[in-house]
DNA sequence: CTGAAAGCGCTTACAG
DNA sequence: CTGAAAGCGCTTACAG
């Protein structure tokens, strides 16, 4: 089968490849009736622009890189956790309604990105959580848009989505305290610099110091943020801590914290109650609903692909910061004590 | 910033682009010295090959399309499910490890896909799900591999990857009547000629027939595949269905009915017992745990890049029907009667 | 072993 | 209003 070309409408309408690329672009010096019969004859003959080409001259793709972490380095993508393929979704429908395409990636935080986009000559690129410095190294100076979001990475050359994990953090802790909890279990990913984890942990501090409450260090716990660690440190938690409760920055951990309670026979909110964050659709499906702190999933992916579009239309314009709100969900995985 | 072309490394090295080219290639006609020059420059000057420029030239494009459903028509991808994620993950990674990139879209049944995979030059396509026929019109004479997964059209210009999803249902059905139970209700996605859930519902009826249990036609529910149906049909179930079980042919439906059952007080699986099909991550995670229809998601996707890689090697190699396994993983959502 | 040249399918000043 | 021509960055017969 071959491949139609403008060449073959040229020949077919008999004018020029340059009117029929002017035609089809719809540029104003080309009357209606010329652009009318190339389009027809585009149409009878199954014609279909080719973007290498296009892209190749135009130094444009149409190509939005999408960059989501991997469980592990050289491994899968991290879609365990829910907010990855949320997001992905959310971002994919915008990025369709707007005439781009998305190429996803799952990519270790050394991986160099930076080739990619360039092979791809990729229009913009979202970047789902945090990375090592390395990563971002050359994207700086790749004069396309680049989103980062749920990070705390302050340049910029990058826009940034992201909401007040601090805030979100501190209201999470509160709602627990304003229910009588004065012993509460934190638990999160690796507590990083430029990550999320950290700022919530620092609102969960703040919470603590409102209600004059003691900071105990035992009540930290940390591990990478997935069902099994949420199983695994719902076991310490029981074995070892004397907690009323639990503020899990993870809804997918937090999920894995309430099967190990249950299967141990220990009942939420009744004997432990759970506060997660995210308010991924699994908070809602399971079994107690699991309260948490919601963060708006569909509209970060909505904004992600707003602030791509922007940036190619005004290369000049200056990067946002955007915050999002936040607040809490209530279920029914905490009780008043 | 300059995009750095074989042209510079050509000028670079005082070598000819064809020769540069040659080198980077690996060909073997240029000696050892020569490539060391080339790649030392390359790498010197930060080379990166421009795909849209060997695409055009090549006709191939190193980009693999996949196919995923929408919720509904113009909306996001179908993502709630995470059988879609999960094997989106793992067609990402091997196609990664195989040095192509993914392009994922959700898209419209009656969409014309063909026009994408023309517009991107794509070297294979990964279609998950089944569609309407207009969407596989032109596809066939495409002229490169493409793989349907969870689907019964038949069609030899198509790879095809499933389970046998009669099989399946039989299996799930006869699990619950070795388990004495007899009225055993069915609930599915609309049953379409070519998807999994008439071959699921095959099974059932064979299993219901082994036993000698009469199909009772008000037992069968079918609704969309997600969540909320499943908390409307299980509603429905117990308002107006006189069942000991049910076997519902996706997880995430069958978390929506645990979920409803939860909130009516109704005990699993000491009043209802509860079949999925999957096996997806929730199963797991989900309280109790959900006995299911195990199908390995992962190595769908493996085996769907490794049939478009073959198919881009051997393009006239056979069409490949893949058949894979199954089985019922044993949780805590059935018991005897 | 290396290079000049054509060509992939498009866009875009420029000239008429 | 339309067309000839150059060029985007690469590959690949072909000639030497």
């Amino acid at each position: 089968m071959k491949r139609i070309t403008i060449k073959d409408i040229a020949s077919e309408t008999g004018l020029s490849i340059a009117t029929v690329s002017y035609a089809l672009n719809d540029k104003d010096s080309i009357p209606e009736e010329t652009k009318k019969s190339v389009l027809d004859a585009a149409s009878r003959l199954g014609y279909v622009p080719n973007y290498s080409a296009r892209s190749l001259v135009m130094n444009t793709s149409n190509l939005i890189g999408v960059v989501i972490p991997q469980t592990e380095p050289g491994r899968t993508m991290v879609f365990e956790n829910p907010f990855y393929s949320e997001i992905l979704s959310s971002i994919e429908y915008h990025a369709r309604i707007a005439g781009y395409h998305i190429i996803v990636s799952g990519t270790d935080a050394d991986d160099n990105y930076l080739k990619l986009a360039r092979q791809r000559n990729l229009d913009g690129i979202i970047i789902i959580g945090v990375y090592s410095k390395d990563f971002y190294q050359g994207l700086r100076d790749c004069n396309i848009p680049i989103v980062l979001v749920d990070t705390y990475i302050d340049d910029h050359h990058f826009h940034s989505i992201r909401i007040n994990d601090r805030y979100g953090g501190y209201v999470a802790t509160r709602y627990l305290l304003e229910r009588g909890h004065r012993k509460i279990a934190f638990m999160s990913g690796s507590i990083s610099e430029e990550g999320v984890n950290q700022k919530r942990y620092e609102g969960y501090c703040d919470a603590l110091k409102e209600y004059g409450v003691a900071l105990n260090k035992s009540y930290i716990l940390a591990d990478t943020i997935d069902f099994e660690s949420g199983m695994r440190l719902g076991k310490r938690m029981m074995d070892s801590l004397d907690v009323t409760s639990v503020f899990c920055t993870a809804d997918i951990m937090a999920i894995g914290i309430l099967k190990q309670l249950a299967e141990m026979g220990v009942r939420v909110p009744d004997a432990i109650s759970v506060i997660g964050f995210d308010n991924l659709s699994i908070a809602r499906h399971c079994v107690p609903g699991l309260t948490t702190v919601q963060q708006d999933v569909y509209e970060k992916g909505r904004l992600a692909v707003e602030l791509i579009q922007r940036g190619i239309k005004e290369p000049q314009s200056g990067k946002q910061e955007i915050v999002q709100p936040t607040q809490v969900v209530e279920r029914e995985s905490v009780r008043s004590i």
